[in-house]
RNA sequence: GGAGGGGUGGCAGAGCGGUUGAAUGCACUGGUCUUGAAAACCAGCAUGCGUCUUACGGCGUAUCGAGGGUUCGAAUCCCUCCCCCUCCGCCA
Protein backbone atom coordinates (compact mmCIF):
# COMPACT_ATOMS: atom_id res chain seq x y z
CA UNK A 1 0.00 0.00 0.00
CA UNK A 2 2.03 3.25 -0.95
CA UNK A 3 1.34 6.17 1.63
CA UNK A 4 -1.93 8.61 -0.02
CA UNK A 5 -0.61 11.69 1.96
CA UNK A 6 2.42 11.23 -0.38
CA UNK A 7 0.15 10.71 -3.07
CA UNK A 8 -1.88 13.96 -2.42
CA UNK A 9 1.30 15.19 -2.01
CA UNK A 10 3.60 14.63 -4.82
CA UNK A 11 1.65 13.63 -6.86
CA UNK A 12 3.87 14.27 -9.86
CA UNK A 13 7.11 12.38 -8.60
CA UNK A 14 4.46 9.39 -7.82
CA UNK A 15 2.93 9.47 -10.84
CA UNK A 16 6.35 9.33 -12.79
CA UNK A 17 7.02 6.55 -10.82
CA UNK A 18 4.56 4.42 -11.12
CA UNK A 19 4.96 5.09 -14.72
CA UNK A 20 7.99 3.30 -14.70
CA UNK A 21 5.60 0.00 -14.09
CA UNK A 22 2.55 1.28 -16.51
CA UNK A 23 0.71 1.59 -13.18
CA UNK A 24 0.08 5.00 -13.23
CA UNK A 25 -3.62 5.64 -14.55
CA UNK A 26 -5.67 5.09 -11.70
CA UNK A 27 -4.01 7.75 -10.00
CA UNK A 28 -6.33 10.77 -10.85
CA UNK A 29 -9.20 8.92 -9.85
CA UNK A 30 -8.13 8.11 -6.59
CA UNK A 31 -7.53 11.53 -5.95
CA UNK A 32 -10.67 12.54 -6.74
CA UNK A 33 -12.05 9.78 -4.31
CA UNK A 34 -9.78 11.18 -1.44
CA UNK A 35 -10.69 14.57 -2.09
CA UNK A 36 -14.97 14.01 -1.91
CA UNK A 37 -13.61 11.92 1.10
CA UNK A 38 -12.18 15.18 2.77
CA UNK A 39 -15.47 16.98 2.02
CA UNK A 40 -18.10 14.38 3.13
CA UNK A 41 -15.91 13.76 6.53
CA UNK A 42 -16.26 17.49 8.31
CA UNK A 43 -20.13 17.37 6.90
CA UNK A 44 -20.37 13.84 8.77
CA UNK A 45 -18.34 14.58 12.08
CA UNK A 46 -20.08 17.49 12.36
CA UNK A 47 -23.83 16.16 12.57
CA UNK A 48 -22.42 13.27 15.00
CA UNK A 49 -21.06 15.94 16.57
CA UNK A 50 -24.57 17.80 16.88
CA UNK A 51 -26.49 14.01 17.76
CA UNK A 52 -23.43 13.46 20.66
CA UNK A 53 -24.52 16.91 22.09
CA UNK A 54 -28.09 16.71 21.74
CA UNK A 55 -27.95 12.74 23.14
CA UNK A 56 -26.29 13.58 26.61
CA UNK A 57 -28.36 16.35 27.17
CA UNK A 58 -31.08 14.19 26.53
CA UNK A 59 -29.33 11.68 28.71
CA UNK A 60 -28.99 14.52 31.52
CA UNK A 61 -32.96 15.46 31.02
CA UNK A 62 -34.17 12.37 31.74
CA UNK A 63 -32.00 11.86 35.32
CA UNK A 64 -33.59 14.69 36.52
CA UNK A 65 -37.27 13.42 35.07
CA UNK A 66 -37.94 15.77 32.79
CA UNK A 67 -39.72 14.93 29.19
CA UNK A 68 -37.22 14.81 26.40
CA UNK A 69 -39.54 13.52 24.19
CA UNK A 70 -39.17 16.74 21.99
CA UNK A 71 -35.33 16.69 22.11
CA UNK A 72 -35.52 12.96 20.99
CA UNK A 73 -37.66 13.83 18.28
CA UNK A 74 -35.03 16.56 17.05
CA UNK A 75 -32.32 14.69 17.28
CA UNK A 76 -34.03 11.78 15.15
CA UNK A 77 -34.56 14.41 12.20
CA UNK A 78 -30.65 14.46 12.19
CA UNK A 79 -30.53 10.82 11.19
CA UNK A 80 -31.70 11.04 8.13
CA UNK A 81 -29.33 13.18 6.56
CA UNK A 82 -26.21 11.46 8.32
CA UNK A 83 -27.43 8.10 6.98
CA UNK A 84 -27.00 9.31 3.12
CA UNK A 85 -23.89 11.20 3.69
CA UNK A 86 -22.59 8.03 5.40
CA UNK A 87 -23.71 5.72 2.64
CA UNK A 88 -21.77 8.12 0.66
CA UNK A 89 -18.61 7.64 2.43
CA UNK A 90 -18.66 4.04 2.12
CA UNK A 91 -18.69 4.21 -1.51
CA UNK A 92 -16.35 6.31 -1.61
CA UNK A 93 -13.98 5.17 0.47
CA UNK A 94 -14.68 1.32 -0.39
CA UNK A 95 -14.08 2.21 -4.06
CA UNK A 96 -10.96 4.28 -3.15
CA UNK A 97 -9.44 1.19 -0.99
CA UNK A 98 -9.92 -0.82 -4.51
CA UNK A 99 -8.00 1.22 -6.57
CA UNK A 100 -5.04 1.95 -4.06
CA UNK A 101 -4.87 -2.37 -2.81
CA UNK A 102 -4.58 -2.59 -6.80
CA UNK A 103 -1.35 0.09 -6.76
CA UNK A 104 1.94 -0.94 -6.68
CA UNK A 105 5.22 0.12 -4.75
CA UNK A 106 6.98 3.45 -6.21
CA UNK A 107 9.91 1.57 -7.43
CA UNK A 108 13.60 2.36 -6.17
CA UNK A 109 15.55 4.65 -8.70
CA UNK A 110 18.05 2.07 -8.55
CA UNK A 111 15.75 -0.66 -10.31
CA UNK A 112 16.88 -0.28 -14.08
CA UNK A 113 13.90 0.93 -16.56
CA UNK A 114 11.83 -1.79 -18.59
CA UNK A 115 9.48 -4.01 -18.78
CA UNK A 116 10.72 -7.69 -19.00
CA UNK A 117 13.67 -10.02 -17.61
CA UNK A 118 15.33 -8.97 -21.01
CA UNK A 119 15.83 -5.36 -19.52
CA UNK A 120 17.57 -6.38 -16.25
CA UNK A 121 20.63 -4.83 -15.35
CA UNK A 122 23.85 -7.26 -15.25
CA UNK A 123 25.13 -6.60 -11.92
CA UNK A 124 27.56 -9.31 -11.76
CA UNK A 125 29.12 -12.84 -12.81
CA UNK A 126 30.73 -15.19 -10.48
CA UNK A 127 32.36 -18.29 -10.73
CA UNK A 128 33.31 -20.06 -14.10
CA UNK A 129 30.58 -21.68 -16.60
CA UNK A 130 31.25 -25.60 -16.58
CA UNK A 131 32.62 -26.77 -20.04
CA UNK A 132 32.22 -30.54 -19.97
CA UNK A 133 34.10 -32.46 -22.33
CA UNK A 134 30.88 -35.16 -22.60
CA UNK A 135 27.24 -34.86 -23.56
CA UNK A 136 25.46 -33.11 -20.54
CA UNK A 137 22.81 -34.56 -18.88
CA UNK A 138 20.08 -33.05 -17.70
CA UNK A 139 18.90 -33.22 -14.19
CA UNK A 140 15.94 -36.23 -14.33
CA UNK A 141 18.71 -38.43 -16.58
CA UNK A 142 21.11 -37.39 -13.70
CA UNK A 143 18.88 -38.48 -10.58
CA UNK A 144 17.42 -41.62 -12.09
CA UNK A 145 14.89 -42.96 -9.99
CA UNK A 146 15.10 -40.08 -7.43
CA UNK A 147 12.42 -38.06 -9.48
CA UNK A 148 9.77 -39.45 -9.98
CA UNK A 149 7.63 -37.42 -12.76
CA UNK A 150 5.41 -40.00 -14.88
CA UNK A 151 3.41 -41.40 -11.63
CA UNK A 152 3.47 -37.76 -9.70
CA UNK A 153 1.30 -36.74 -13.16
CA UNK A 154 -0.78 -39.72 -12.82
CA UNK A 155 -1.89 -39.40 -8.96
CA UNK A 156 -1.29 -35.53 -8.90
CA UNK A 157 -1.50 -33.92 -12.38
CA UNK A 158 1.54 -31.95 -14.63
CA UNK A 159 3.86 -30.38 -12.46
CA UNK A 160 4.37 -32.19 -9.26
CA UNK A 161 7.31 -35.03 -8.91
CA UNK A 162 7.79 -37.41 -6.27
CA UNK A 163 11.25 -37.06 -4.68
CA UNK A 164 13.05 -40.26 -3.81
CA UNK A 165 16.02 -41.95 -1.67
CA UNK A 166 19.30 -39.68 -2.58
CA UNK A 167 17.26 -36.82 -3.44
CA UNK A 168 15.33 -37.00 0.11
CA UNK A 169 18.63 -37.11 1.31
CA UNK A 170 20.09 -34.15 -0.32
CA UNK A 171 16.94 -32.27 -0.18
CA UNK A 172 16.96 -32.43 3.96
CA UNK A 173 20.65 -31.58 3.60
CA UNK A 174 20.18 -28.67 1.87
CA UNK A 175 17.57 -27.20 3.91
CA UNK A 176 19.36 -27.97 7.01
CA UNK A 177 22.78 -26.44 6.02
CA UNK A 178 20.64 -23.24 4.96
CA UNK A 179 18.82 -23.27 8.21
CA UNK A 180 22.19 -23.79 10.22
CA UNK A 181 23.89 -20.36 8.40
CA UNK A 182 21.17 -18.60 8.77
CA UNK A 183 20.63 -18.99 12.18
CA UNK A 184 24.15 -18.57 12.57
CA UNK A 185 23.50 -14.88 10.91
CA UNK A 186 20.52 -13.78 13.31
CA UNK A 187 17.80 -15.61 11.78
CA UNK A 188 15.57 -17.29 13.56
CA UNK A 189 14.16 -20.80 11.90
CA UNK A 190 10.54 -21.14 11.42
CA UNK A 191 8.34 -23.47 9.85
CA UNK A 192 5.07 -21.93 8.97
CA UNK A 193 1.60 -22.48 8.46
CA UNK A 194 1.60 -22.53 4.94
CA UNK A 195 -2.44 -22.21 4.86
CA UNK A 196 -3.48 -18.39 5.01
CA UNK A 197 -5.99 -16.64 5.70
CA UNK A 198 -6.66 -13.39 2.52
CA UNK A 199 -5.71 -11.17 5.10
CA UNK A 200 -2.18 -12.16 5.26
CA UNK A 201 -2.04 -12.42 0.97
CA UNK A 202 -3.25 -8.62 1.44
CA UNK A 203 -0.64 -7.80 3.24
CA UNK A 204 1.93 -9.14 1.81
CA UNK A 205 0.61 -7.91 -1.75
CA UNK A 206 -0.21 -11.18 -3.45
CA UNK A 207 -4.32 -10.44 -3.33
CA UNK A 208 -5.32 -8.91 -4.83
CA UNK A 209 -3.54 -9.04 -7.59
CA UNK A 210 -2.10 -12.12 -7.98
CA UNK A 211 -5.32 -14.37 -7.34
CA UNK A 212 -4.73 -16.83 -10.47
CA UNK A 213 -1.47 -18.09 -8.98
CA UNK A 214 -2.54 -18.63 -5.65
CA UNK A 215 -4.41 -22.31 -4.56
CA UNK A 216 -7.52 -21.69 -2.40
CA UNK A 217 -9.67 -23.91 -0.45
CA UNK A 218 -13.08 -22.11 -0.81
CA UNK A 219 -14.65 -24.57 1.83
CA UNK A 220 -12.58 -23.55 4.46
CA UNK A 221 -11.44 -19.78 3.25
CA UNK A 222 -7.72 -20.21 3.32
CA UNK A 223 -5.35 -20.25 0.80
CA UNK A 224 -1.80 -22.14 0.05
CA UNK A 225 1.07 -20.12 0.65
CA UNK A 226 3.04 -19.47 -2.82
CA UNK A 227 6.13 -18.42 -0.22
CA UNK A 228 6.66 -18.51 3.41
CA UNK A 229 7.21 -14.98 2.96
CA UNK A 230 3.47 -14.49 3.66
CA UNK A 231 2.98 -16.11 6.71
CA UNK A 232 6.72 -14.91 7.96
CA UNK A 233 5.80 -11.36 7.15
CA UNK A 234 2.04 -11.99 9.12
CA UNK A 235 4.16 -12.60 11.97
CA UNK A 236 4.12 -9.10 13.24
CA UNK A 237 0.77 -8.14 11.54
CA UNK A 238 -0.65 -5.06 13.39
CA UNK A 239 2.19 -5.15 16.03
CA UNK A 240 4.32 -1.80 17.59
CA UNK A 241 7.97 -2.96 18.03
CA UNK A 242 10.12 -0.93 19.80
CA UNK A 243 12.87 0.29 17.86
CA UNK A 244 15.53 -1.83 19.91
CA UNK A 245 13.77 -5.46 18.96
CA UNK A 246 14.49 -4.47 15.49
CA UNK A 247 16.07 -5.81 12.98
CA UNK A 248 14.28 -8.91 13.56
CA UNK A 249 14.98 -12.03 10.95
CA UNK A 250 13.66 -14.92 10.20
CA UNK A 251 14.23 -18.24 8.09
CA UNK A 252 11.15 -19.88 7.40
CA UNK A 253 11.46 -23.22 5.40
CA UNK A 254 7.75 -24.19 4.14
CA UNK A 255 6.43 -25.88 1.34
CA UNK A 256 5.59 -23.39 -1.64
CA UNK A 257 2.24 -23.70 -3.62
CA UNK A 258 2.11 -22.00 -6.96
CA UNK A 259 -0.60 -22.83 -10.10
CA UNK A 260 1.43 -21.61 -12.45
CA UNK A 261 -1.58 -19.97 -14.64
CA UNK A 262 -0.42 -18.68 -17.43
CA UNK A 263 2.70 -20.83 -17.90
CA UNK A 264 1.54 -23.32 -19.85
CA UNK A 265 3.93 -25.01 -22.03
CA UNK A 266 6.83 -23.29 -20.61
CA UNK A 267 9.56 -25.09 -18.25
CA UNK A 268 7.95 -28.45 -18.90
CA UNK A 269 10.52 -30.47 -18.57
CA UNK A 270 11.37 -32.00 -15.59
CA UNK A 271 10.90 -30.11 -11.85
CA UNK A 272 12.02 -26.49 -12.89
CA UNK A 273 8.18 -25.45 -12.27
CA UNK A 274 6.17 -27.69 -10.37
CA UNK A 275 3.03 -26.50 -8.57
CA UNK A 276 4.48 -27.75 -5.37
CA UNK A 277 8.36 -27.33 -3.93
CA UNK A 278 10.26 -26.86 -0.58
CA UNK A 279 11.84 -23.76 0.70
CA UNK A 280 14.18 -21.72 2.42
CA UNK A 281 13.20 -18.16 2.81
CA UNK A 282 14.76 -15.39 4.35
CA UNK A 283 12.40 -12.45 6.19
CA UNK A 284 13.56 -8.82 7.92
CA UNK A 285 11.64 -6.13 9.41
CA UNK A 286 14.02 -3.73 9.82
CA UNK A 287 13.64 0.46 10.15
CA UNK A 288 13.20 2.15 7.18
CA UNK A 289 17.11 3.71 6.84
CA UNK A 290 18.64 -0.15 7.54
CA UNK A 291 16.57 -1.08 4.50
CA UNK A 292 18.54 -0.60 1.36
CA UNK A 293 21.83 -2.25 3.88
CA UNK A 294 19.53 -5.11 4.89
CA UNK A 295 18.75 -5.58 1.13
CA UNK A 296 22.82 -5.95 0.27
CA UNK A 297 23.21 -8.58 3.28
CA UNK A 298 20.65 -10.65 2.05
CA UNK A 299 21.83 -11.09 -1.86
CA UNK A 300 25.63 -11.38 0.04
CA UNK A 301 23.78 -14.50 2.21
CA UNK A 302 22.23 -15.78 -1.46
CA UNK A 303 25.17 -15.37 -3.35
CA UNK A 304 27.70 -17.08 -0.35
CA UNK A 305 25.63 -20.10 -0.86
CA UNK A 306 25.48 -20.08 -4.55
CA UNK A 307 29.16 -20.19 -3.92
CA UNK A 308 29.61 -22.61 -1.38
CA UNK A 309 27.32 -24.86 -3.21
CA UNK A 310 29.90 -24.60 -6.23
CA UNK A 311 27.32 -23.32 -8.49
CA UNK A 312 28.17 -20.44 -11.14
CA UNK A 313 25.70 -17.55 -10.70
CA UNK A 314 25.10 -13.66 -11.90
CA UNK A 315 23.30 -11.34 -10.07
CA UNK A 316 20.55 -8.82 -12.44
CA UNK A 317 18.73 -6.07 -10.89
CA UNK A 318 15.13 -6.87 -12.19
CA UNK A 319 13.65 -3.69 -13.81
CA UNK A 320 11.00 -1.48 -12.44
CA UNK A 321 8.39 -2.87 -14.69
CA UNK A 322 8.82 -6.20 -13.93
CA UNK A 323 8.75 -6.61 -10.23
CA UNK A 324 6.38 -7.92 -8.09
CA UNK A 325 3.64 -5.95 -6.89
CA UNK A 326 5.28 -5.17 -3.53
CA UNK A 327 8.90 -4.59 -4.58
CA UNK A 328 10.60 -1.30 -4.62
CA UNK A 329 13.68 -3.36 -5.56
CA UNK A 330 14.50 -7.03 -6.43
CA UNK A 331 17.78 -9.17 -7.30
CA UNK A 332 17.47 -12.45 -8.77
CA UNK A 333 20.53 -14.77 -8.50
CA UNK A 334 20.65 -16.94 -11.51
CA UNK A 335 22.69 -20.21 -11.58
CA UNK A 336 24.05 -21.45 -14.58
CA UNK A 337 21.95 -24.68 -16.21
CA UNK A 338 23.98 -26.83 -18.07
CA UNK A 339 21.55 -28.73 -19.88
CA UNK A 340 19.70 -25.22 -20.77
CA UNK A 341 22.73 -23.95 -21.72
CA UNK A 342 21.82 -20.41 -19.52
CA UNK A 343 21.57 -18.71 -16.23
CA UNK A 344 17.95 -19.25 -14.58
CA UNK A 345 16.31 -17.78 -11.62
CA UNK A 346 17.43 -19.28 -8.06
CA UNK A 347 17.31 -17.58 -5.95
CA UNK A 348 15.45 -13.39 -5.29
CA UNK A 349 15.33 -10.90 -3.01
CA UNK A 350 13.18 -8.15 -2.83
CA UNK A 351 13.50 -4.52 -0.61
CA UNK A 352 9.71 -3.97 -0.26
CA UNK A 353 10.22 -0.93 1.65
CA UNK A 354 7.20 -0.25 3.62
CA UNK A 355 4.66 -1.18 1.14
CA UNK A 356 3.79 -4.59 2.89
CA UNK A 357 4.24 -3.33 6.30
CA UNK A 358 1.09 -0.81 5.44
CA UNK A 359 -0.89 -3.37 4.40
CA UNK A 360 -0.29 -5.52 7.42
CA UNK A 361 0.18 -3.00 10.05
CA UNK A 362 3.31 -3.29 11.22
CA UNK A 363 5.01 -0.47 13.09
CA UNK A 364 7.43 0.54 15.50
CA UNK A 365 8.54 3.25 17.83
CA UNK A 366 11.44 5.07 16.46
CA UNK A 367 11.95 6.73 19.89
CA UNK A 368 10.37 4.92 23.57
CA UNK A 369 7.64 7.58 23.60
CA UNK A 370 7.84 7.95 19.68
CA UNK A 371 4.59 8.01 17.46
CA UNK A 372 4.61 4.67 15.49
CA UNK A 373 6.06 4.46 12.21
CA UNK A 374 5.78 1.87 9.52
CA UNK A 375 8.80 -0.76 9.51
CA UNK A 376 10.53 -2.19 6.32
CA UNK A 377 10.65 -5.48 5.10
CA UNK A 378 12.87 -7.38 3.18
CA UNK A 379 12.53 -11.34 1.85
CA UNK A 380 14.95 -12.75 -0.07
CA UNK A 381 15.33 -16.99 -1.34
CA UNK A 382 17.81 -19.14 0.93
CA UNK A 383 17.44 -22.18 -0.53
CA UNK A 384 14.45 -22.81 -3.49
CA UNK A 385 15.32 -26.55 -3.03
CA UNK A 386 13.96 -28.30 -6.12
CA UNK A 387 15.93 -25.69 -8.74
CA UNK A 388 18.78 -25.51 -6.34
CA UNK A 389 18.30 -29.49 -6.92
CA UNK A 390 18.58 -28.86 -10.74
CA UNK A 391 22.03 -26.60 -10.47
CA UNK A 392 23.78 -29.57 -8.48
CA UNK A 393 23.14 -32.25 -9.92
CA UNK A 394 23.57 -30.42 -13.58
CA UNK A 395 26.49 -28.32 -12.41
CA UNK A 396 28.77 -31.11 -10.53
CA UNK A 397 28.04 -34.22 -13.02
CA UNK A 398 31.05 -36.56 -14.22
CA UNK A 399 31.43 -38.03 -17.49
CA UNK A 400 29.84 -41.33 -15.46
CA UNK A 401 26.45 -39.88 -15.39
CA UNK A 402 27.50 -39.76 -11.40
CA UNK A 403 27.41 -36.80 -9.29
CA UNK A 404 29.60 -35.36 -6.92
CA UNK A 405 28.02 -33.35 -3.91
CA UNK A 406 29.80 -30.80 -2.94
CA UNK A 407 31.68 -31.25 1.26
CA UNK A 408 28.90 -28.77 2.68
CA UNK A 409 26.38 -31.13 2.06
CA UNK A 410 27.91 -33.70 2.85
CA UNK A 411 28.56 -32.31 6.23
CA UNK A 412 24.63 -32.48 6.73
CA UNK A 413 23.83 -36.08 5.99
CA UNK A 414 24.21 -35.77 2.13
CA UNK A 415 25.64 -38.34 -0.18
CA UNK A 416 28.63 -38.46 -1.50
CA UNK A 417 27.66 -38.84 -4.78
CA UNK A 418 24.59 -39.58 -6.53
CA UNK A 419 23.68 -42.22 -9.37
C1' G B 1 -18.07 -32.60 15.21
C1' G B 2 -21.10 -31.88 20.25
C1' A B 3 -21.64 -28.98 25.11
C1' G B 4 -20.17 -24.87 27.96
C1' G B 5 -17.06 -20.35 29.16
C1' G B 6 -14.54 -16.13 27.33
C1' G B 7 -12.33 -12.05 23.93
C1' U B 8 -11.84 -4.49 27.04
C1' G B 9 -5.58 0.03 26.62
C1' G B 10 1.82 -2.85 26.74
C1' C B 11 0.03 -6.62 30.59
C1' A B 12 -3.66 -7.86 34.42
C1' G B 13 -8.61 -6.56 35.23
C1' A B 14 -13.54 -3.48 36.36
C1' G B 15 -17.62 -1.78 33.70
C1' C B 16 -22.84 -4.71 31.25
C1' G B 17 -27.90 1.39 27.79
C1' G B 18 -26.48 7.97 29.24
C1' U B 19 -19.83 13.29 29.86
C1' U B 20 -16.71 5.68 29.68
C1' G B 21 -11.29 6.55 25.45
C1' A B 22 -12.85 3.67 29.21
C1' A B 23 -12.14 2.51 37.00
C1' U B 24 -8.09 0.08 39.51
C1' G B 25 -3.30 -2.38 39.68
C1' C B 26 1.37 -3.45 37.22
C1' A B 27 4.76 -1.77 33.57
C1' C B 28 6.65 2.70 31.32
C1' U B 29 8.01 8.33 31.22
C1' G B 30 8.80 12.99 33.92
C1' G B 31 9.01 15.31 38.76
C1' U B 32 9.42 15.72 44.40
C1' C B 33 12.28 13.45 48.17
C1' U B 34 17.49 11.05 48.63
C1' U B 35 24.79 11.46 48.78
C1' G B 36 22.99 7.74 45.01
C1' A B 37 19.42 4.01 44.45
C1' A B 38 15.08 1.82 46.32
C1' A B 39 10.56 3.03 48.61
C1' A B 40 6.88 6.72 48.99
C1' C B 41 4.25 10.71 46.80
C1' C B 42 2.65 13.86 42.43
C1' A B 43 1.89 14.05 37.22
C1' G B 44 1.81 11.92 32.44
C1' C B 45 1.11 7.69 29.38
C1' A B 46 -3.50 4.30 23.02
C1' U B 47 -4.23 4.42 17.75
C1' G B 48 -6.47 5.79 12.91
C1' C B 49 -8.72 9.65 10.08
C1' G B 50 -9.85 14.92 9.23
C1' U B 51 -8.66 19.88 10.41
C1' C B 52 -5.92 24.10 12.45
C1' U B 53 -0.74 25.38 13.85
C1' U B 54 6.21 27.35 11.87
C1' A B 55 6.33 24.16 15.98
C1' C B 56 4.72 22.31 20.99
C1' G B 57 0.05 21.02 20.45
C1' G B 58 -5.33 22.13 19.92
C1' C B 59 -10.12 20.78 18.00
C1' G B 60 -13.58 17.17 15.75
C1' U B 61 -14.58 12.13 14.85
C1' A B 62 -13.88 6.88 15.03
C1' U B 63 -12.01 2.60 17.63
C1' C B 64 -13.61 -2.04 24.02
C1' G B 65 -12.22 -9.45 18.56
C1' A B 66 -14.74 -8.35 13.21
C1' G B 67 -19.16 -7.04 10.63
C1' G B 68 -24.37 -5.85 10.79
C1' G B 69 -28.88 -4.39 13.71
C1' U B 70 -32.00 -1.97 17.77
C1' U B 71 -31.88 3.10 20.15
C1' C B 72 -32.07 10.11 20.71
C1' G B 73 -27.66 7.52 22.74
C1' A B 74 -24.12 0.92 22.74
C1' A B 75 -17.95 -1.52 25.53
C1' U B 76 -22.91 -2.51 27.58
C1' C B 77 -29.03 -5.29 24.18
C1' C B 78 -29.86 -8.54 19.41
C1' C B 79 -27.81 -11.28 14.91
C1' U B 80 -23.70 -13.36 11.95
C1' C B 81 -18.65 -14.51 11.75
C1' C B 82 -13.51 -15.10 13.76
C1' C B 83 -10.27 -16.40 17.73
C1' C B 84 -9.01 -18.47 22.67
C1' C B 85 -10.11 -21.79 26.97
C1' U B 86 -12.61 -26.32 29.37
C1' C B 87 -15.07 -31.11 28.79
C1' C B 88 -16.68 -35.07 25.31
C1' G B 89 -15.86 -37.36 20.46
C1' C B 90 -12.27 -38.14 16.51
C1' C B 91 -7.27 -38.13 15.08
C1' A B 92 -0.90 -37.92 13.60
Amino acid sequence: MLDLKLIRSDTERVKAALARRNAADSVDELLELDERRRQLLPEIEGTRSKRKQASERIGAAKKAGEDASEAIAAVRDLKVGLEQLENELEAVESRRDEIAAHLPNLPDPTSPDGFTDEDAELVREVGEIPQFDFPVRDHLELAGDGIEIEAAGRVSGARFAYLMGDMVMLEFALARYALEKLRGMGHEPVIPPVLVREEALFGTGFLPGDHDQIYELPKDELYLAGTSEVPLASLHADQILEADQLPIRYAGFSSCFRREAGAAGRDTHGIFRVHQFDKVEMFSFVKPEDAAAEHERILGIEESILTELGLPYRVVNVAAGDLGGSAAKKYDCEAWIPSQDRYRELTSCSNTTDFQARRLGCRYRPEPEAHPEFVNTLNGTAVAVGRTLIALLEVHQQKDGTVQIPDVLRDYGAPATIG
